[in-house]
DNA sequence: TTCGAGTCTGAAACTTGTTCTAGATTAGCG
DNA sequence: CGCTAATCTAGAACAAGTTTCAGACTCGAA
């Protein structure tokens, strides 16, 4: 019987100080060689070199591309969240205010083109393998949206079916941006419109 | 100066018959491997050698694999098309119209959801280079919608983008499901929150 | 029919993601 | 400290998309 190598779980804790050292280290080269030249620049052994990490040892870590870009994906996103918590849109309408919330994260990537189209294909190119962290994702979404409408207690189905839909459009027009087929301003516009189901799904509110 | 080989345009008739017999032994063969096992199993060798034509010809009709399928989505779609002209649904509200027509393509998806894999993997990973073709699937899924939503006149600008809106989250849920993370259930439900955006951005109806 | 340009074939080569292996290193433990 | 299992390294090897090239073939025009 072989002893079946048991992968880090990166969020279990059970790393090394080393070993987390050395995951920070792949992430943050992923990272910068995708701000280069997007999807096709970050190439496992060049991720490998600049991270000072042998090829077998990364893909100990993240057993193919697409997992390391999602994973780089959850990491930036993380970070988006904490600056968004720190400052919540001004906006009074929820359906604003998310709205708000999205174009500001789309700015952000607007700022970094390059990374986005990495992380973004990666996303949607991810197959059931990489399901569980490709829903992390979907969920720290999920999230921000939720944050953002700043409800009062929590959703009701109604209200999460539209972020699903807010999510779906989020993605999508996303691909559409960053494969050139889509402007700026049409993407504002895209968002504008789907909010307006957060509108259409509010509780009754008596006016 | 060397003669720059000019790659046949699928769109533009200059083909000899042989050439478009050999186009659609190829589209054929690629549908067929799909059909197999999804985006993986469309091999470009064997996608050449089942189509009896040479590795560096089916290059020089579809310049990469994504090409390959996204043309093999045209394909597909056009027909869907033509099937949905055929049988128009049912409904008489333009929103269920809508639902009821995406429901029906993506129950042609679940019959053959490698396909659908490949298909929709090819086309939500395409970058620049392919956007012409993506654009034509594009414009042909706008017009299912339309169709389907059975307007008198031209759309209204809001009409357009809510049609833009749909489709995102078409897309989108295609991939959330062909990934395992959504259900059959849930794709269906997106659907039709998506679908209340029409109600929202009906012109105005005297009652 | 014959010519020339453009096309197709077959096969090798190249690129990059992924896997595998043998040996060096490290971490935890008695 | 000294042992053992797990981990890491270097590098070869493999797989599939893509490119390249020399030679054979096809088509349209003269």
């Amino acid at each position: 019987m072989t002893t079946e190598p048991k992968p880090p779980t990166p969020s279990s804790p059970l790393l090394t100080e080393r070993q987390e050292a050395r995951r920070r280290r792949i992430l943050h080269a992923s990272a910068q060689l995708a701000c280069r030249g997007g999807f096709d620049a970050v190439q496992m052994r060049e991720v490998a070199e600049n991270s000072g990490v042998a090829l077998g040892t990364l893909y100990r870590y993240f057993p193919s591309k697409i997992h390391l870009l999602v994973a780089t994906m959850q990491d930036q996103l993380g970070q988006m969240h904490e600056t968004l918590r720190k400052r919540p849109p001004v906006t009074a309408e929820p359906a604003d205010r998310v709205a708000e919330t999205l174009m500001r994260a789309f700015r952000a990537m607007q700022r970094e083109p390059h990374l986005a189209d990495a992380m973004v294909r990666a996303l949607t190119f991810a197959d059931r393998s990489v399901s569980p962290e490709v829903d992390t994702v979907s969920r720290l979404t999920t999230a921000i949206i939720l944050d953002a409408m700043g409800l009062d207690g929590p959703p009701t189905a109604d209200q999460l079916s539209a972020v699903r839909v807010i999510e779906h459009t989020w993605h999508s027009a996303l691909v559409t941006w960053l494969s050139g087929r889509a402007s700026i301003a049409q993407v504002k516009i895209d968002i504008e419109t789907v909010c307006r189901l957060i509108d259409l799904t509010a509780p009754e509110r008596r006016g």
